[in-house]
DNA sequence: TATTGTTATACTCTATAACTATA
DNA sequence: TATAGTTATAGAGTATAACAATA
């Protein structure tokens, strides 16, 4: 088990595990039970069963809702304020550059999803919201989305979540709730 | 802590906590200890850093490797195979379409990266392998890419290990390797 | 002068589909 | 006919920087 997943093909037939990376440039060693680089191989298959997800997810929006992850992502942070949000602060939650969100508020705003205003106060700043349609087109989407969220990671589960975790034999479910609990 | 990280900013004050989404599509419940609610706002946290850390990466990529991350995982598949492979298997491991992974070989091999070369058998067939300079550039990369991916994990643990994990008071740093190791 | 948002530009990624050359 | 890879196309994301309006 000393296969970085991020080396990795994250579809390949056995499910999730890989070779090893050629021994002059391995990353990860086999000791499991150091800390720093079980934690480091930890987070290299999260990344990389996070990549998946994510493709999934993106190709459902748009399929389904002609939508993309940036798209949903900037429509989330409205929904969650009613009363919108200047751009740079969308801008700053998003991870999306300035300009960017321009170009992302357009498009959003020409399919009459949300609306751009002028604020009261200061007339350089301008303030996103949905509109009622992009209000019930996102909860359509968010809806869907935590559908597809359980599922997706229930696949995770059943196919790769020993690996995730790095047990080589049966894993129990309760292995992430143990997670949530754990404060010792 | 009933946020999920998903309806947050990545980038927010508090680090990666958040009010609550509303409740009429509230997807995430009180319940930390109802297993399947607990283990969607696990994964949605996962989700929401390692975008924050993604974003990190490509970033550095590009700035110290012009480099991006869909070529990165094209070299690393490479790196490990050093006969190198069809673009058929490299579209499989990366998920990107056949066209688009000529798109990609394209500009790898016109900086020198990579070579490609027809296979005996079957001239239909295109095997991708990586140039000396290739090699090292990716040797290069890959080194630079662990030392980033601790820094930015030890970062994730400082700040949000504990929300990642879903305690509210000090959560031990040896939370993620008991996750290693458990195979009960 | 500093800030907010826009515009402009250049690349890259991505999805879809038609096309070619082999087999 | 099926397969491997390419080409073509359109749209979207992204980074960078210059710019206008306002403060």
């Amino acid at each position: 088990m000393t296969a970085s997943l991020f080396w990795s093909s994250p579809v390949s037939d056995n499910s999730l595990d890989v070779a090893a990376p050629p021994a002059d440039l391995e990353i990860i060693v086999n000791d499991a039970r150091d800390g720093q680089k079980a934690q480091l191989r930890l987070w290299l298959r999260m990344l990389s069963i996070t990549k998946i997800i994510s493709h999934e997810i993106r190709r459902r929006l748009r399929n389904e809702f002609q939508a993309t992850l940036p798209q949903f992502d900037l429509m989330a942070q409205l929904y969650r304020e009613r009363e919108g949000l200047r751009l740079g602060e969308l801008s700053r939650r998003t991870m999306v550059t300035n300009g960017n969100v321009t170009g992302l508020a357009d498009r959003l705003e020409s399919d009459g999803l949300i609306v751009r205003q002028s604020a009261d106060g200061d007339r350089r700043v301008t303030v996103a919201k949905l509109t009622r349609h992009g209000r019930e087109t996102f909860a359509r989407m968010a809806r869907a989305h935590e559908a597809w969220l359980r599922e997706l990671m229930s696949e995770v589960d059943d196919k790769t979540l020993a690996q995730i975790f790095g047990a080589t034999g049966r894993v129990k479910r309760s292995v992430s709730s143990r997670l949530i609990k754990s404060e010792d």
